[in-house]
DNA sequence: CACAAATATTGACCACGGTCATATTTATAA
DNA sequence: TTATAAATATGACCGTGGTCAATATTTGTG
């Protein structure tokens, strides 16, 4: 029946964020133990999990900021002329996805809505990264057959199966932008009908 | 220096993967638990990770397992005559895949053959799943100014995108297969060039 | 200001995957 | 058969994510 939100939790989820910020700028992402994290804040274990329902909530705001920030810099971008354009703006992009088999993890698991109702942090920027993607298309040298969500949406498949690849035994001589060269022109500047 | 397995090696890990079968059939994949495991097939517990590395391991080679089944019975099919058809072939890989949210996940982390050397069960079925699309696509009424390898990496790419976005809270109303035959079409049979 | 309700924090505890020094079994050679 | 070395199996133990009843703090109200 009272006003609900102390300044008292905002302070420590600010905290313990700024603590797992510290953490993996030291030790990288995968290295981040929630035990550290308290112990940095100076808040006990369960406090954690009072802010955030598991580990992963936590990357996923840390991972999806920084997503975030990438996006920002697409948003400022002028449309890309062709699909070399377009690859090579993705490309810091999918170096910060690719940058750790864990980071990578937890965005495919994530990618997706995680199956909640509520949308999260990486979910939201796969969604931001389509409307981006959507607004070059439409005005680009691409195909007009099909709409440019449609394609923004593909661009985001093959991008997580290049990135998946990368990280595979058999398929990682191929570099990632090499490989999506290949997919980009084939789906975004087909040469001739069926 | 003498020779290398016992039949004993082969009797205790079948008894595992046996058990775990077991399990997986009463109560799904997700529920499973190392310890029951080794309860049910009367070991202890460094046993299984004697005969396994992790609980992954065991996972892809009983979810690995069922994708061949799946890939044998396609491997017999008939070439499809247009994408409805190849959507209608894959419709029963794809459910198996997204029967539980766990088994999707295991799928993803170990589809790019999880960054080992060695290529894994799960992703030796997406190798194999490629050259079966492939071999379709060779000879169908489909675009023909792309590889069919390359075709049929998109394919699975577009089938991965359609499956994590049918566990997304946003983009769950939209069936699997009519999401698959909007991607598949503009994939395989695009209209007019750019 | 006092007090009660709502909200936040605590830390002992649990679940479960995974490790490792030790014990047991198996296969070969003498 | 027995000695012995390699291969397997054992289970107490650990790391780490996550839970929860108890406690402490904040806030609105009389």
């Amino acid at each position: 029946m009272k006003k609900a939100v102390q300044k008292r939790t905002l302070a420590t989820r600010a905290k313990l964020i700024e603590s797992a910020r510290k953490i993996i700028s030291s030790k990288g992402y995968g290295a981040l133990r929630v035990e550290e994290v308290v112990q940095d804040a100076a808040v006990a274990k369960g406090t954690f999990f009072a802010h955030f329902p598991d580990k992963d909530a936590l990357m996923e705001i840390v991972i999806g900021s920084e997503i975030d920030t990438h996006l920002d810099a697409l948003e400022r971008q002028t449309p890309p002329e062709n699909t070399d354009d377009l690859i090579r703006y993705l490309q810091p992009l999918m170096q910060f996805m690719t940058s750790e088999r864990y980071v990578f993890d937890v965005i495919l698991r994530h990618s997706g809505a995680a199956a909640k109702e509520e949308i999260g942090p990486i979910a939201q920027t796969f969604d931001r990264q389509v409307r981006v993607l959507a607004q070059w298309l439409s005005d680009g040298p691409y195909r007009k057959d099909v709409p440019a969500m449609i394609l923004a949406e593909g661009i985001q498949a093959f991008a997580i199966q290049c990135m998946a690849l990368h990280f595979c035994a058999i398929n990682n001589e191929l570099p990632i932008h090499k490989r999506m060269k290949l997919y980009l022109d084939a789906w975004l500047c087909p040469q001739s009908a069926s």
